[in-house]
DNA sequence: GATGAATGAGGATTCATTCAT
DNA sequence: TATGAATGAATCCTCATTCAT
């Protein structure tokens, strides 16, 4: 009655390959994980990994893909169908994405790919395509629609949505690089939005 | 004879190494980075490399150091010796560093702390205290001073400081991820401190 | 339904496996040649080539075998029921036979035994007892026989019946390594036959 | 006192490698060889010789050439260089020559070349230039001279100077195969010497 | 019988580090 | 000091073989 020496799963495979991944380079980025750690912490053999992924740089890929992939479209769904006015869709959902985002997956391929960006500009491509574009292009939208519906100046058109973002950007790398030190990071947001607020509103 | 023209002096080679190590470590990363390459850019021997630094990882620490050591004070004492009031002073010199910063050294080595830092905690500590606590500080400080002066109002002592920092960090992290995609980072500093600004005055 | 129109027997896999690695081996040698491509190109599954053959050295000396077991005979009968006289035989038939062989999988047989012979030695025993013996016994019968009939000079039994062979074994191996140079390999064997004969003709 | 672990013999290195590489390939033929067995046989780490060889191919080649290198000029000097008739060269330098080939290193490329060749074509290329078509070469202008001095006759020039070579290509073939299996081999070259001698003689 | 997912030992290659010179 | 030859552990990747289905 021994039990079998594997199962075979091929439908979930990749998946859970991808996720263990995930979690080694999250801990020591892509040049320190061993292929051999991944398939470990999958529970898998590591002759496994390469049939689902031919090389280490193909599951970094599939890695930083399915974190974007599964993560982007919540919100911008979220922006073109909500029925709030424009500042009450900022202060909350759109704050509390921002919120969550430091201390979520997106935070971790954020490192991978600034420390791995110049060797995989193809993955820099897909990320600024996939993420990086449309996020700024659904906050410009947003912006437009609140000037048209009257509730922004027409002058919030001039402003860059980038603005929207830095403090998110500095709460993250905040949080990757001094994980000790604490931060208000949720202040910082608020109070960012609260300045540009103060700008555009009519 | 064929004395060489320019004997070069034992005292600089620490330096030189750190230099060429600065500018490997630059290009490739950490793990990527050969102590050989590092050697040869140096113009000296893999041994030579290894009489000032035992290993690749103190290496390393010498060249965030060395970076970090070079840059941190001019604007600091700038703070502190400026003539020029609040305003002035926010919109000339501190304006002018912070746009120097994502294209300067100090960007390289944000990078190589994200990528790095979890492995290298005292490093982060040690940027921690030498550029970030200080650099922090004097904003603080600059800010007291500005209300002391009449400058700013009361209120302005509850603004934190990082979001005077967070154009900045959003810069950098732009210019090391997407080297190709041109973005207004100027732009984007100076809008922020028009926004900061018109909110802090009195 | 959708019952396959040919449906293949199960007899012929061993053969349609052995074919398939034939082509193989002979692309690519024994250690290059891959278990998984083998049964690629005879269009089964991998598991299927081991349950006919254990291992993959096994495959390879059905390989061998295989083509062997069906080249031999031919020749070796038509020595023994030619009624053409000996010089007559040699000229057609032989000759005939030789010019076929460089071009033959028997060719590729040969590079396969030279490369991998050290390592299979039954597998060079086999060779030997069902190729080479045989096939110089034939010869050395030939020639006794063509003595009897007063047609060959009794000197000619001291002539080694590998003498017959050697441009043989020249033009396979010419053809082996330089595919690219042409040599008349056809005109080097009748050249050698015009050679013997004119020796050991009476 | 301990021994020094290691010498520092740059100049030889190469040349320890590239004979224990050799040695190990005619053992094992190139694929089955262990670049660490090489090291070990050579009495250095498997680093050093990554160290002069980039790759294994590219040790395969160094080995290929060396054995060749080393070999072939001394025939060729002896044919322009001798003060014996035609014939007297033939049965005495030239055949010494050729009985020497099949025990000697040559053979053992031979075999490699057979097994590897269309997996290194550069490599075919190099042994034909450097050493088939000398030979050939010098074979034909052997009997070219001959004709000249009257030794041979005019229709000697006919014949393929490859039927001179190819007991021996037999030979080394059978002995690289059937390394039980006595023959005398240096007796098949000298019939066929004797055969084309008493064809080309005046 | 068939399949092909899964295993894991094996081997090429790299590179930080040491040490003879 | 200074060099760079030499070491060997570490790691990616392959592929013969097994075995759950």
């Amino acid at each position: 009655m021994a039990e079998p020496r594997f199962q075979r799963r091929k439908e979930d495979r990749p998946q859970e390959i991808t996720d263990a991944a995930f979690s080694v380079f999250a801990e020591k980025g892509y040049a320190a994980t061993r292929v051999d750690d991944v398939a470990k912490r999958a529970g898998v053999s590591k002759g496994l990994t390469y049939l689902y992924f031919k090389t280490k740089e193909e599951l970094f890929k599939a890695v930083v893909k399915s974190v974007v992939v599964r993560r982007v479209d919540a919100l911008l769904d979220a922006v073109e169908t909500t029925e709030l006015d424009s500042e009450a869709f900022i202060r909350g959902p759109m704050l509390e994405f921002m919120k969550s985002v430091p201390g979520s997956p997106i935070a971790i391929v954020i490192r991978l790919l600034i420390a791995e960006g110049p060797r995989h500009p193809d993955l820099v491509d897909y990320y600024y395509d996939n993420v990086v574009a449309r996020g700024l292009a659904a906050i410009r939208l947003f912006i437009e629609r609140g000037v048209e519906r009257g509730e922004f100046r027409r002058e919030a058109l001039n402003h860059q949505p980038h603005l929207f973002l830095a403090p998110m950007m500095l709460s993250i790398i905040w949080r990757l690089v001094f994980t000790e030190k604490p931060l208000d990071t949720d202040g910082l947001m608020e109070s960012q939005i609260n300045l540009l607020l103060a700008q555009i509103k009519t």
